[in-house]
RNA sequence: UGUUGAGUAGUGUAAUGGUAACAUACCAGUCUUUGACACUGGUGUUGAUGGUUCAAGUCCAUCCUCAACAACCA
């Protein structure tokens, strides 16, 4: 906390609250609807609320908004829970709206009783052609003016399932003829004969959200109720139903919901990728889910601090993916194990080596001084990447080529002699020779190479499955493209290798574990690995060389 | 043609009448037993036009652009 930074707008308005005495603490709530999995977008919202009462003093509750049965399920629910804990947050009170079910009718009845709601037996088309638009006024019906009493009869009769859904509407009774729409005599209550996944079949009336949400931030007195810019025409009234009916006085501030490039952010459009099989489920690795980014290695560290360093806004935004990346790098540095994994292999044999295998101790993570080493086997049998070696390099390549030397990490220099092809002249083998006194940690060859390649001994090495990913689409807005949005899909966003060579250590990795495979990136191991081994790759090493190559194309 | 909100480097975020800053991205270089990491330097910004002022990203006026709003979704 040492480090100055200027206030956001929503900590000037707490800090100014808790300065004037109007909160002794404050009372955020994460409001999430049971009805699709967590994204990055919620992770924003996530970090703000739990954030904020980090930093000041006070309590955030998850409340899920679960008024409408039909699209809800209780396996949302979980995966929710799952996602806001491993983001390192706990929550005060779990609550859920359903829970204010009793209250929420109550409230309503209120309203009835001071002549402020009535019910309606439009249609919806009717009803949304009474509406106007947001250039022309809205009428008013016959239905508008029944008297308290008769409300009250048919309002109790929809809550006893006298009527099938559709037939009758609780509405708030404002105004028709408001430059505001959703002022224009909202709908506050519907008619659904539906099983709710808490409720049961108590109910067959559900509050719509907008006389559900407000009134449950009122009733956990949560002093910011904070959410996304959609809901600003909202807070007039949210004011008002929270004015008409007397209660805890929530106010509402609305903030810019983050979009990432090359992805789609909206639960539907994810849905879709779902369904369609686009992907691999909603913990794709390549999706901007919570649970996909999780698979695919990121850390909760790397997803606040991402949060962070965006800081909020009141404009729209769409953020450059690399900047994630770059929290996932930094943080993914300090803690993932050294591996080395050649995917793509040429065969070097030492030709001077003696046929003993030497085990050599090499470092965990040099970026820690407190991680350890791990035994590596170096033999006479080697495999290194094929693109480290050319025949005829070009200037600036200072891998291997006939006659060049390079280090081999962590063990020995060696040079190129012999280049040996197939028939169809395809490399086969480089045969090398190693520098005895190079070895690593007790160099006195006073050579100096300028490339260090990774590598595995042939014999002791072990077989893995990788996965590389790439971004999920080949346009940075997808939505804001003409037509569909999955004609933008990436065809080349998944990529498997399926028999790279890993180095033994990797045998015992766990599902905890992060490794940066050297050069290559970073890696985790897959869910899918019972029996064998599958890393993702969580994202790769900036390579300086492959811009150097870019370039001379 | 309505209401509401918003326009600051490529992308984000600051500057609350007083040197337009920070991060990332990009470019160039240094270092390197990971072409990683680290480090050094650089390119690049107030939507427009007027006005007030010693001084304007900030205040005023006009204009322009973008977004949200007419679900018995949230």
């Amino acid at each position: 906390m040492s480090e100055e930074r200027s206030l956001n707008f929503l900590e000037e308005i707490i800090e100014n609250d808790l300065k004037s005495g109007k909160y002794q603490s404050i009372v955020t709530r994460f409001p999430p609807e049971p009805n699709g999995y967590l994204h990055m977008g919620h992770a924003t919202s996530i970090c703000l609320n739990f954030g904020l009462t980090k930093k000041y003093p006070g309590y955030t509750n998850l409340r899920f908004d679960d008024t409408n049965p039909v699209t809800e399920e209780t396996e949302y629910v979980e995966s929710i829970k799952e996602d806001v804990q491993w983001l390192g947050f706990e929550w005060k009170n779990l609550r859920f709206a359903s829970d204010y079910f009793d209250q929420l009718f109550e409230f309503a009845v209120k309203l009835i009783n001071k002549g402020l709601a009535y019910v309606d037996d439009s249609t919806s088309e009717e009803i949304a052609q009474q509406k106007g638009t947001p250039t022309e006024p809205g009428v008013n019906n016959q239905y508008r003016d029944r008297s308290i009493e008769e409300n009250l009869r048919l309002f109790n009769e929809m809550k006893n399932g006298k009527y099938p859904d559709g037939a009758k509407v609780l509405r708030a009774k404002i105004d028709m003829a408001h430059t505001n729409m959703l002022m224009r005599d909202p709908i506050i209550y519907r008619i659904k004969h539906a099983h709710h996944h808490r409720t049961g079949d108590k109910w067959c009336i559900y509050p719509m959200y907008d006389f559900a949400h407000g009134q449950s931030d009122s009733i956990e007195e949560v002093t910011h109720s904070i959410c996304t810019l959609e809901f600003i025409p909202h807070r007039e009234l949210y004011d008002w139903l929270i004015e008409k009916l007397e209660i805890f006085p929530s106010h509402q501030y609305e903030f810019a919901r983050r979009n990432l490039n090359y992805t789609v952010m909206s639960k539907r459009k994810l849905l879709q990728l779902v369904n369609e099989n686009h992907v691999d489920g909603w913990d794709d690795p390549r999706m901007p889910t919570i649970s996909g980014m999780r698979r695919r290695g990121y850390t909760p560290e790397a997803i606040r601090d991402f949060c962070e360093r965006v800081g909020i806004a009141k404009r729209e935004i769409l953020l450059e993916f690399s900047l994630l990346e770059f929290c996932v790098r930094e943080h993914l540095n300090k803690i993932a194990l050294r591996r080395m994994v050649v995917f793509d292999p040429i065969k070097v044999v030492i030709t001077n080596w003696t046929n003993e295998v030497e085990m050599l101790q090499i470092e965990d993570n040099p970026e820690d001084e407190n991680s350890g080493a791990r035994e590596v086997p170096f033999s006479g049998e080697l495999y290194i990447e094929r693109e480290d070696f050319m025949e005829n390099p070009p200037k600036k390549f200072f891998r291997l080529f006939p006659g060049g030397m390079v280090r081999l990490k962590g063990a020995y220099i060696i040079k190129c002699d012999e280049v040996v092809k197939d028939d169809a002249g395809n490399i086969t083998q480089l045969n090398c020779t190693y520098i005895p006194e190079s070895r690593s940690g007790n160099d006195t060859s006073g050579i100096n190479v300028k490339g260090t390649l990774h590598w595995v001994s042939i014999k002791e090495s072990i077989s893995a499955e990788i996965r590389l990913y790439d971004r999920l689409f080949q346009v940075e807005d997808p939505s804001s493209e003409e037509g569909d949005f999955k004609s933008y899909i990436n065809p080349n966003s998944l990529q498997l290798l399926t028999n790279v060579h890993a180095e033994p250590a990797l045998k015992n990795a766990k599902f905890t574990d992060r490794f940066q495979f050297l050069r290559k990136g970073y890696f985790c191991l897959d869910k899918d690995s019972h029996g064998r081994l599958v890393f993702n790759k969580t994202v790769g090493l900036k390579d300086a060389w492959a811009k150097e190559v870019k370039k001379g194309s």
